[in-house]
DNA sequence: TCACATAATGAAAGATATTTTCGCGGCGTG
DNA sequence: CACGCCGCGAAAATATCTTTCATTATGTGA
């Protein structure tokens, strides 16, 4: 089905200027030139056509294909394909500079590395350090939950919306609370059989303790979600969920990593949670994504 | 010298799956499977020329033509030098494509894993496909603006907030509208030298377009996040950021990965801004750090 | 349900790129 | 000095890619 691998004739993938080295000496002086000129610029060659090599040095066409025959290569066009993929190669070979801070003066490209890299960091470290037997007691606990309660402000206030809203998706009585004196209120008629999720990253956010530690006087089941398990908050909750705590910068606020790593465990919850009640989970998510369609246009092809 | 980074097309290197994603939903059947065979095994089909594709995928050359040009590339030619590159970093790159679905009998510790791993694709798939050349426009426009509106409802409304607070943290005149009806009461009070952002996966949002329609027709400057650059919302965009389209299944609905690709989108654009006015910029970080800092208590190690 | 308009598709003509052919001219050798 | 071999490139031959256009599917409104 695929290029037999025949024992004589391999087509290089990268050996290639291995192989030009090798083949110099039995190469002409025309030859020699279109080699080196491959081997010197894979990326620049293989934007090029047979003609545009043979006249970038200043050779003919045919002493092109004869180079890439020599090569190893059926012909030019095979040549142009291995180059292009040894281009590629070095390419992404060069990428792992974006480890450095993100700076002043970057490009936006490498804003957008760097940015990227880093959350995808924040994401590995975050899935392996969360304990997975913590989160399935928070798992079990919202799946029973008769109601529940978010509690985050700012950027976590937020996350503790996203939380609502997906559980709300699913047919979950789930409220989210960014105001501290309405949190509290509602944490009062919190009982037995009800949940209270608090999200703060540094783990001391007293707006956000002081609605858990009510709900959990009050008998509710209580998960923390923080980047500070020794943290006050952790004070008042039945479960500990860790999200990681990435390095931050003056144009990197904590608030992005730990944003991510809060997501992605409100994420872990919520499927945890869907899973535990596909049987109800499953319509309910159907219904909503139906009930949702009328308000967005049916059609992406001719809109201009 | 060589990358030429083009006005609107820039053939992705390495982008390609993404691409093909994105803009599966605006393609015809035949594209389908052409742009499916192409994303499946791209070593393959680098190795096919147009009448080979075309019978693989029980097609004409017209039809691959076709897909190649829409995928971005001037011809079938560069879209096969692409696929080679492609087929190279995925081979020396170890691609270890476990994108086993999740279960709704996957044991909690998969679903972390899973969850982790999609969600770091999708960071991926959007740093790839971000064009940058958009990317500092938009920022540019930001930046100089007067005063910023962000419209998003459901789950994009979360991530306009993100955007918003974010932008507030930075001394701008910043607002998220989730409410329709505001918005667009909002809107007509913008003029030129303003910003208004639209965020919606579908592209197709009335809710959301509606504002941006209105802001555009104001005089003011539009952005457009969305996962479909060629839905209705494209049409009163001055700068589009394309946003991952990741598969999805029951259990992982399509808002949990276009949050994600939204609000690395949204990063991008804070960092971008905060780099263009870091005089204002890094003395208001810091001020909103300070003033929040004794609303956590102190506890726990060295507090932050 | 049918007629109509519109878009999607493939066959084949047309344009490019690649490969092959062929002969010229340099260079060493008898 | 003449001969013959080898490297080399121009141009023909072939393969590949692109465009055009007629046909066939698809959806829409009466």
């Amino acid at each position: 089905m695929k290029e037999s691998f025949a024992s004589d004739a391999p087509p290089a993938p990268a050996a290639l200027a291995a192989k030009v080295r090798t083949l110099a000496p039995s190469m002409t002086r025309s030859m020699q030139r279109v080699a080196e000129a491959v081997a010197g610029d894979p990326a620049g060659c293989a934007a090029l056509t047979v003609t545009g090599l043979a006249e970038l040095t200043g050779t003919s066409e045919a002493t092109v294909v004869r180079t890439a025959r020599l090569l190893g290569y059926p012909g030019y066009r095979d040549l142009r394909l291995a180059l292009a993929g040894l281009a590629a190669q070095q390419q992404s070979g060069r990428a792992p500079a974006v480890t450095a801070d993100i700076a002043v003066d970057d490009p936006i490209a490498d804003v957008v590395a760097k940015l990227a890299y880093d959350e995808q960091q924040t994401l590995a470290d975050t899935a392996a350090g969360l304990d997975t037997v913590q989160l399935g007691a928070a798992v079990a606990a919202l799946a029973g939950a008769r109601r529940v309660d978010v509690y985050g402000v700012g950027a976590s206030g937020l996350v503790a919306q996203d939380l609502a809203q997906k559980l709300l998706r699913i047919g979950q009585v789930a409220h989210a609370h960014s105001d501290p004196h309405l949190a509290i209120t509602n944490a009062v008629t919190l009982r037995g059989g009800d949940v209270a999720v608090a999200i703060t990253h540094s783990g001391g956010t007293g707006d956000v303790i002081e609605p858990l530690r009510v709900a959990f006087e009050h008998g509710a089941t209580t998960i923390a979600i923080t980047g500070r398990p020794d943290g006050p908050v952790s004070q008042y909750a039945d479960h500990i969920l860790t999200t990681s705590i990435a390095r931050e910068s003056e144009l990197r606020p904590a608030a992005m990593s730990s944003r991510t790593s809060q997501l992605l465990v409100v994420d872990c919850l919520f499927v945890g949670v869907a899973q535990r009640s596909y049987e109800t989970a499953a319509p309910a998510l159907s219904a909503s994504y139906e009930a949702l369609a009328h308000r967005h246009s049916p059609r992406g092809r001719g809109g201009r």
